[in-house]
Parts: structure tokens; C-alpha cells; sequence
DNA sequence: ATAAACTTTCAAAATTTATTGAAAGTTTTA
DNA sequence: TAAAACTTTCAATAAATTTTGAAAGTTTAT
């Protein structure tokens, strides 16, 4: 396999990926594209290689700036923008999973919680319901606990709670 | 809040949540339905509790069964058809992360491997694709490591995990 | 064997989501 | 201050996904 048509299937796994995540195909790819890049790339260069509008361009580049994961890098004596994306693969990790809890998981809790939390009026199917979405709340929010006490570890995170998880 | 309000909500929200995380609505509120459901449920009174046609019903509750997370159930007597979801929730997590190992995680690795394995012709470029995608393939790895590991525990795992990582 | 009860399939329609591109907005240069 | 260089916005359009419903398929009872 040579150089580009490795990159075309890494960028476009990427981008299916992201799909199956509910992330679009744009903003996954373009993340891609920036994180294999040598060099920071500026919007035109972004539009030409994914074959994407300038509309399109801009507006994911923003969604991917409000969660952390591109930011603005502005070259002395150039005019234009350029983007990077953060290069190590922990600290993106970090960064996506604390958003995630942040963004997704924490306001499920809240519902979750209501819905738990309403009167016992004695009915099965109120219990039921109940009992239910009590020990959902309770999963979700240890998951929650559990990923980001993983992921505040500051330092190789992922190897040692392998280790630990050893037994 | 009462009991009707409370399970539209709950269905609602697992329905939205569903479509953030690439499951679709229908999918997610038919899991929903059954998950506090009192009783196995049969087609006919899932089309009306959720208004939706016999097709789609049809169709999610196939792949309802293909995940292993709804199951049909055969009532003495009873012609139709009738349906329970897993009730237990750390079974219900153990189910869903294997199988997003296996249809999601795993396909990733390999062309993220695949990618990473291209012969380095010594461009930068080239450097920096097989450096970045190679630091991808091993931080997936070893979360799906970390992942499976957590839920092989049988028993109480997210308790058991919390305990070990408070260091 | 056949009719009734029930389920699945799938092409067409509806809905949702993503993308475009040109106009409006902003910043920089001269 | 004006105009050039660049970015953002957003209504219209396109693409992708979901849903429908009726016909075809299957199973069960008689």
C-alpha cells in the first residue's frame, strides 16, 4: 500500500467511524486530515484535499474548536487561518472522553434520576419502572466515575489500569 | 411527576439518546419499552404503545434479537409472538460492549494496523502517517483490552473496578 | 389441504441530517 | 477610509436514513 492510498483509507475509516458515533463525516475527516498532517493546513487546503465546501469546512473546524480538539494557529506574515489538531493520542483521548461525560452522559443522569425519582403510588408497573431506572442511573453514573477517574490519571493512563486490573 | 409522564420521558430520552450514539429511534425506545415493562410484550401492543408500523417494529426487533439484548418468548396459548429484553443492567452493559468490540472496535484496529504497516519510503509525511496511526492502533487496543477485561469480572465489575483505581 | 393468524420483506414516501454557495460580516493592509 | 483577504452564516438543496404499508411468506389449527 503506498502513502496516499493509505491516507485516503485512514481518512475515510475515520469518517465512517465518526458516522457510527453520531460525530459527521466532515468533522471526523477533517480531524483526520489534520492529524496525520505535518504542518498546520489552512481552510483551503482542508476544502481541496477533502473535496468540501467552504461553508462545510468552516463549520465543522468550529465544532471540532468548541470541543478542544482543534485550535487556531496563526503563522507570522501569513493572512489566513491555519488548524491543527492535538497530536497525542491520551490527551485527545482525555479530552474526548471528559466532553462526552460533560456533554452526553451527565444530563442522561439527570432524566434518569427524575424519572427514578418519582412518587411509588403502589402499582407494579410504577415499581417496575422505578426499580428500572434506579439501577440504570446507578450504572451510568459509576460508569461515568469509573471513565473519568481512568482518565485523570495524568500519566499513561491506559497502561496502568491495565495493570491494576490484573488482579 | 406521574407514572405515564415519567415512562414517555424515559422513553423519549433513550429513543434521543439512541440516535446520538447511531442506533436508531425506534430501535432504542422499543429496548426501552421492554426494559420496564412488567410483562413480555407481543408486537401488536408495542406498534401501539410507541405508534409505530408492523414494519418497523418488525424490522428493530430483528436487530433487537441480532445484539442478543431482546429475546422471544413463547407463552403457552398464545399464538403471537411475545418479547423481554435483558432486565439485569451490568448484563445489559456486558452484552452491548462486547458486541461493540466486536462489530465496531476490532474492524477499526485492523485497518488502523493495516495503515500504520505501510513501508516507510522515508518522507516525513509518510514518518508522520505511519508514527500517528501506529499511536491510534495501540491506544484502541488497549482500550478494547482494558474494556473486555473489565466486564469478563463476572461478578459486580464496576464496583470492583471503582475500588482498584482509587489507587 | 386450506384457511386463519401471524411475521417478514421491500419499494416507495417521509423525515432527518449534511452540504452547498453566495451574501453578509470581519479583520487587515495600505 | 476603502478595498482586499479572509471567515461565517444560513436558506436552499442534496443525500442519507428511517418509516410505512401492503404483498409475500410462514406457521398453526382444523
Amino acid at each position: 500500500m503506498e502513502y496516499q492510498e493509505a491516507k485516503d483509507k485512514f481518512i475515510n475509516t475515520w469518517g465512517s467511524l465518526g458516522t457510527l458515533w453520531g460525530i459527521n463525516k466532515a468533522m471526523a475527516q477533517i480531524q483526520a486530515l489534520l492529524f496525520i498532517s505535518t504542518k498546520p493546513l489552512s481552510m483551503e487546503e482542508i476544502m481541496e484535499e477533502l473535496q468540501i465546501s467552504r461553508g462545510n469546512t468552516s463549520m465543522n473546524l468550529r465544532q471540532l474548536m468548541d470541543w478542544g480538539i482543534v485550535t487556531k494557529e496563526l503563522i507570522p506574515g501569513e493572512r489566513k487561518d491555519f488548524f491543527t489538531t492535538e497530536k497525542d493520542v491520551e490527551e485527545l483521548a482525555r479530552i474526548v472522553a471528559k466532553e462526552r461525560s460533560r456533554r452526553e452522559i451527565k444530563p442522561v443522569i439527570k432524566v434518569l434520576n427524575d424519572v427514578s425519582s418519582i412518587k411509588d403510588d403502589g402499582t407494579e408497573k410504577t415499581k417496575e419502572l422505578i426499580k428500572q431506572t434506579k439501577a440504570l442511573k446507578e450504572l451510568t453514573d459509576n460508569l461515568d466515575v469509573l471513565m473519568n477517574k481512568l482518565v485523570d490519571q495524568k500519566q499513561n493512563w491506559i497502561t496502568k489500569s491495565l495493570l491494576k486490573l490484573i488482579k
